[in-house]
DNA sequence: GTCTATAATCAGATAGAC
DNA sequence: GTCTATCTGATTATAGAC
């Protein structure tokens, strides 16, 4: 495998778990075991360093999503569940691409949103503006009354249900193995958090009363 | 005012924004216009530090939200818009304990959340279990078909969408004040969102189609 | 491309004068 | 309690030999 790989291996790991911010360049050389000076040869600096670990994730995922989310928009009436469950097997697919790479790719997103002040979404929405739109428009399909102001808040709110669920995914897992005695898997936790965002987004508009 | 208070400010405000990873001890201090040196003499370290941060507001709230929890939980048949709606009075009136209080207090519970690999997690169920336990019960009375194990989940999804919101507000507002000339506060923020957990809280166990 | 060595900077913490 | 000065160690980044 090539240093570079091997350094974008273990930044990816690294990074997940403890943040940007959180790891250092001599730790990320440290495990993927190369010379400290190859993450500035091959990479330029640490910043640039973050954007390739999380565009090697979006370049797999961005044609998958853009394929499933038009899939659904082409239906007459889709509903908000078939719409969030589109992007169930695109991103447990990225589990092929790499070990635990739904998990991964999922605490990178969480990470690069709170660690460094928006960076991470001026990357997305200016590098992949058409999943935004894609979604945006399946969402507004499956429920055209919400309107854009609402639509954009839901979608935030949502954001975050998923973005802060997976980025504190370990700690959660693990508290459900010892309370509960359940093993839950990465595929689980999507599964119930679906039917969570979907009536989320789709509550009444102006106040709920359930 | 005391050197104490205006480090703790000056603290509050700075990791709210960049995190306690992201602001430096110096950073603190000389917006504090105080000596780097009374960080530790006050405190002892930057770990307590942050702990008296959280403190302050934890010990001011708490009480108020036991209060509020406990009087949903004494109805017949409370709603879970009505144990939702609970927090948010005691959350808002942090504005009136300090400027900025209410999302500055969310900013930081997002921040402990993932900048510190749990250490908020477990300062926050071992110093204050009661709000936990209250809250547990309302959601319990307003929604018993719940069982422990989706109750576990749809209150971290929850925590998810408060945490998250809260901690890229100021973006968030800021688009929203551009591109749909809306200028939100953080109360109508708090008021939008009160439905939408509701509904996922409130979603049909075992997968919603909506 | 890979290495050693080191520069330049910044971090948290502390000793000791006042 | 507050200050200056400094220690110790870590950080990113780079220059230059191989």
């Amino acid at each position: 495998m090539s240093t570079k790989n091997k350094i974008l291996d273990a930044a990816e790991d690294l990074f997940a778990v403890k943040g940007f911010n959180g790891t250092s360049l001599r730790e990320i050389t440290s495990q993927a075991e190369v010379n400290l000076a190859a993450v500035n040869y091959h990479f330029g600096s640490k910043k640039e360093l973050i954007k390739a670990v999380m565009s090697r994730y979006m370049n797999e995922l961005a044609p998958n999503l853009e394929k499933v989310l038009l899939e659904v928009c082409e239906q007459d009436k889709p509903t908000l569940t078939q719409v969030f469950s589109a992007f169930a097997e695109p991103l447990l697919s990225l589990n092929d691409f790499r070990e635990n790479g739904t998990s991964n790719f999922l605490q990178l997103l969480g990470r690069g949103y709170t660690d460094s002040q928006g960076f991470l979404r001026w990357f997305l929405t200016t590098q992949y503006p058409n999943v935004i739109q894609y979604f945006v428009d399946a969402v507004h399909k499956a429920y055209p009354e919400l309107s854009a102001e609402e639509m954009f808040w839901r979608l935030h709110f949502t954001m975050g249900t998923i973005v802060f669920t997976m980025s504190s995914s370990e700690a959660l897992l693990d508290i459900a193995k010892s309370d509960f005695n359940q093993d839950v898997e990465i595929a689980s936790l999507i599964e119930q958090v679906i039917p969570y965002i979907a009536a989320g987004v789709a509550a009444p508009v102006g106040g709920a009363r359930t």
